[in-house]
DNA sequence: TTGCAAAATGAAAACGTTCCCGCAATCGTT
DNA sequence: AACGATTGCGGGAACGTTTTCATTTTGCAA
């Protein structure tokens, strides 16, 4: 019936009385943070605690101390890659901190999300990150307000303290990439263009296609959801019409987009790499081992969650806005056009 | 300089204040589980709390009460979507039960599980839930001899309670549906022969096999990895050899397997769905997607997630080990074999 | 009205820590 | 040997809830 987790627990209490010391020694004694007391009775108390298998009882620790070294890390959805291999990264840069990484997940909406931050917060967390941000977000306003500490990553708002990849210059990159490979016409597939990302990739692209000179026509420049299917109407859209009048490039605003590109151009008959280059964005684990490899933009996921975590306990410290580089990964899906063979 | 989250908070003591009644009245009319009080004094202390924006303090909570309302997930990592939609449905059904699901990844190594475990354990969860059971693991065994509340998923150990498809019932499926489409030459890729799913899974194959009186050659039975370059290797391996001596089929015990035997399909020159027909096992959403939709041994986590959560609290209700049904979707990468054309 | 059960209330004691305070012991310096 | 400075110690008061217990109020029937 009851659903106790732990057996009979040891209490300090109950080490205390067993070292021979009063509660204050025994806790001071076992106090991980700063330098540990080196006094004799000290060692002896971490001795009988580790031989009573004591374990300090988090509430009352937090309770008391104020803190919980706790994170609360808020994604749209674990099911996507990106954000699962995003909340690893931050696990592991909190856990190295010290602290410990706590999920919630909030699908699209800006009410769930709400909801979800609520969560986290009740669970008194010592800072909030969100992988969730819209442009115009109410949620970071509202941290903002509070007083909460928090850092946004992969997409901002443009205000709170944001880490993220430079999406400008990745979106730049891969649509540089295949203008240099000799493509004039390219297609853009950006995500929602609620997302700060969806914003920078297409900015970027633009500057690329300026830089060339080239128009890039608007019938060409889709804005889409980050899911597969998403980038398969895309798809569908962009390869649908007559041969002649398809683009030989296309350049996806993330991975799962070129995914389903890559069904669509199944579907009619046109081959990824041959008859159309093709670049993502994220470079997930999949990409390199697709039947033909996938270019994709890489994203130093591992050093944008070391700096969100930072920028949640120290905000003031640089800019509140910080981009890391993007590299490309060129892979078989992009060559030439095929005038060029 | 402080990571203060929360703002200068109200307590209990302030809404009972506000509202001229005692701490222990306040508390009552503001506890949410049973029947609400319907006291005109209870209620006016609810809208206090309201106005005031009351927030009850967790770990003051949690320590009196004994109980966190939380439940910890132990997954090997978030990156393998399985493991990811797993965590989503158990999140799901723990919160409909008023739970919240706190999730750590212990990758495949015993010692980071038994340590990521304590994490969750030291944050008092009232349950543990594990997908990450191996055959032989100390783990449950442990946790079954400390008392600790847990369920397994997706793998059982064959002792502790578990909640898992019915891995023997999806390999024979997936295999007799190759047989039926009149393949006879058949590889099977299994994951980890610590995991009760490949076991289980390549058990199904056999007795498929053997059902239909075929002898399946020991070099066609291969385990692997559960990764996508595990299904890679495995697929160089089994279609490496000159054409004649290729199986027609290929039954991978996960869809990341297929992932890699695809890829490794295409690097000899093998067409899926037409010299080779390919069956995996979870259906991840892409496996649909993909430019040859890849037929797949479906799994209700949904249903498996309920059970788990309902095995944590009651592990003595009906039967201990619980196994849901597995359906396989047929699709294109399943055709019969070339001679039937 | 009176009587009695049921419901609501307030005081106070937990829950297991941490931390402030005053005091004693130890240390290094002249 | 004497001095101040450091360090370690135990007592006890927090932290914000929940819960027990004794008491008061309410509701209802006679």
């Amino acid at each position: 019936m009851e659903p106790t987790a732990a057996g009979a627990s040891i209490t300090l209490k109950d080490v205390a009385a067993a070292s021979g010391v009063s509660l204050s020694t025994a806790s001071r004694a076992l106090d991980d943070r700063g330098t540990a007391s080196r006094s004799a009775a000290a060692e002896h108390v971490r001795e009988v605690a580790e031989r009573l298998g004591y374990r300090r009882n988090s509430f009352a620790s937090s309770l008391r101390r104020g803190e919980t070294r706790t994170l609360g890390v808020l994604v749209p959805r674990l099911s996507d890659t990106v954000m699962a291999l995003m909340f690893e990264e931050l696990e592991r840069a909190a856990s190295s901190r010290g602290y410990f990484a706590m999920v919630a997940t909030s699908g699209d909406d800006p009410d769930d999300e709400q909801r979800a931050a609520e969560t986290l917060l009740d669970r008194n967390v010592d800072g909030l990150i969100l992988a969730t941000a819209r442009l115009d977000d109410e949620l970071p306003r509202r941290l903002r307000k509070r007083g909460v500490a928090h850092a946004l990553v992969l997409r901002t708002d443009g205000v709170s303290p944001s880490s993220l990849g430079d999406d400008e210059v990745g979106g730049y990159l891969a649509v540089r990439h295949l203008i240099d490979l000799g493509h004039r016409d390219i297609a853009v597939v950006t995500g929602p263009s609620f997302t700060s990302s969806a914003v920078g990739r297409l900015a970027g692209a633009r500057r690329a296609f300026a830089e060339a000179g080239i128009d890039a026509p608007a019938k060409w420049l889709l804005a889409a959801g980050y899911g597969i299917e998403n980038g398969y109407t895309a798809g569908e859209t962009i390869l649908g019409g007559h041969a002649a009048n398809r683009p030989t490039a296309v350049f996806a605003a993330n991975d799962n987009i070129a995914l389903g590109v890559i069904a669509a151009a199944h579907r009619f008959g046109v081959a990824i790499g041959e008859d159309l280059a093709l670049v993502g964005y994220n470079d997930i684990p999949l990409s390199a081992r697709l039947s033909t490899p996938l270019s994709s933009v890489h994203v130093p996921l591992a050093q944008i969650a070391g700096t969100a975590i930072d920028l949640v306990f120290n905000p003031d410290m640089g800019p509140r806005i910080r981009k890391a580089m993007p590299t490309l990964i060129p892979r078989a899906s992009s060559g030439p056009p095929r005038q060029f063979d």
